[in-house]
DNA sequence: TCTGGGGTCCTAGGACCC
DNA sequence: TCTGGGGTCCTAGGACCC
């Protein structure tokens, strides 16, 4: 199969509504303010080169690149843009499309030649949309998606079984899809420095660390194993949720109040286009300076809007009183249709 | 450096039941 | 009295992804 993955997506996009920034260090997040709290969305290639890149508070981007081209972030653009690439993809023959995001999908294809196929993918996208990609190939969904960075930019890779530890053995096990900073660390402090040692490692031997289900996983990831499942049904979300950062701290119990029913109110809007009830509720409290706790209620299944906004603010009677807070967060869990299947989602699990 | 917003899944531990 | 063992459900929290 392969992965296809957008090359600098949001700044390419932002580039083709202004192209007097080709070229020039752009910056998106947030409201594109660098005195708030935001973070990067995604830098341009030339904003990279500075050590800028996604997740990186928008305060110290602006630091590092005195000249850079800073704008807000505009999700409808990015949308429109997506699903005009992802037509693209569903539009060439024999392709099985699942997207993983805005800028990223898997496609299942037969071909007796996979880099032609990725070849002509690339020229379908950037005719369609202008818009360049780079694209991996793999007998694997991990292999795939780990080719693709080799290829980058607009470039093709193919990662298989048989150069799979030549190419990434000696890689720490955070590149892989799947390991982020803290469980490399907690694989460090068993010996496992790299994804050749992940990949020799025995699986049972890791479920002490991390349970049953992650340990032998883990241990198939540093193997690059894993399904080889090309997946389209259609993705049923199992929730919505929303979240405010507050540009000052809030400390008074009605601005509490009010930001709860602000949030409760956004989710709600969100859970009514989907027509299904909600089951649950998840309060996100992050206190000053950086502390978040979660509280969690399961509810009786309801479509009223009054009693989903009167059990949120229950909940909010567990945020510690005088405890500054910086963000709050309202997430709603909804029932989900009998024929949904469980462990598909776009980016955990079920592969 | 000082950390967004939208998602998903896994695990631990307590409550409760037989 | 001073305490087994297995199962399920729920909450809180952790980790990861884009």
């Amino acid at each position: 199969m392969l992965h296809v993955d957008l090359d600098q997506f949001i700044a390419a996009v932002e580039v083709l509504r202004h192209p007097e920034l080709a070229g020039k260090p752009v910056i998106v997040g947030g409201r594109g303010d660098p005195t708030e709290r935001a973070v990067v969305s995604t830098a341009s290639y030339e904003a990279r080169a500075f050590g800028v890149g996604s997740g990186m508070p928008l305060r110290i981007a602006a630091r590092k690149v005195p000249d850079a081209v800073l704008l807000p972030v505009d999700a409808e653009a990015y949308l429109e843009a997506s699903e005009n690439v992802m037509a693209t993809l569903r539009a060439q023959p024999g392709a099985v499309v699942q997207v993983l995001g805005w800028d990223e999908a898997f496609v299942g294809i037969t071909a007796e030649d996979p880099e032609a196929y990725a070849r002509q993918i690339q020229a379908a996208v950037l005719e369609r949309t202008q818009l360049h990609c780079s694209v991996g190939i793999g007998d694997t969904l991990v292999r795939a998606k780990n080719a693709t960075d080799f290829g980058k930019p607009a470039g093709v890779f193919r990662l298989t079984k048989e150069n799979w530890l030549d190419v990434m053995g000696a890689k720490p096990t955070k590149e892989l899809w799947g390991v982020g900073n803290k469980i490399s660390g907690r694989l460090a402090k068993l010996g496992i420095q790299t994804v050749a040692e992940l990949a020799a490692a025995d699986p049972p031997s890791l479920v002490p660390e991390f349970g049953p289900k992650m340990g032998p996983w883990y241990a198939s990831l540093g193997r690059g194993d894993g399904s080889s499942t090309v997946d389209d049904t259609p993705w049923v979300a199992r929730g919505h949720s929303r979240e405010t950062t507050f540009q000052s701290n809030l400390t008074e119990p009605a601005q509490i109040h009010d930001a709860v029913t602000q949030l409760a109110g956004d989710v709600l809007k969100d859970v009514a286009a989907e027509g299904r009830p909600v089951i649950g509720l998840t309060l996100k409290v992050r206190y000053a300076p950086f502390t978040t706790k979660t509280h969690a209620r399961k509810i009786p299944e309801t479509f009223d809007r009054d009693e989903v906004l009167a059990r949120a603010l229950d909940l909010a009677g567990a945020i510690e009183a005088g405890r500054p807070i910086r963000l709050l967060g309202l997430r709603a869990e909804m029932a989900m249709p009998d024929d949904a299947r469980k462990g598909h989602t776009p980016t955990r699990g079920g592969w």
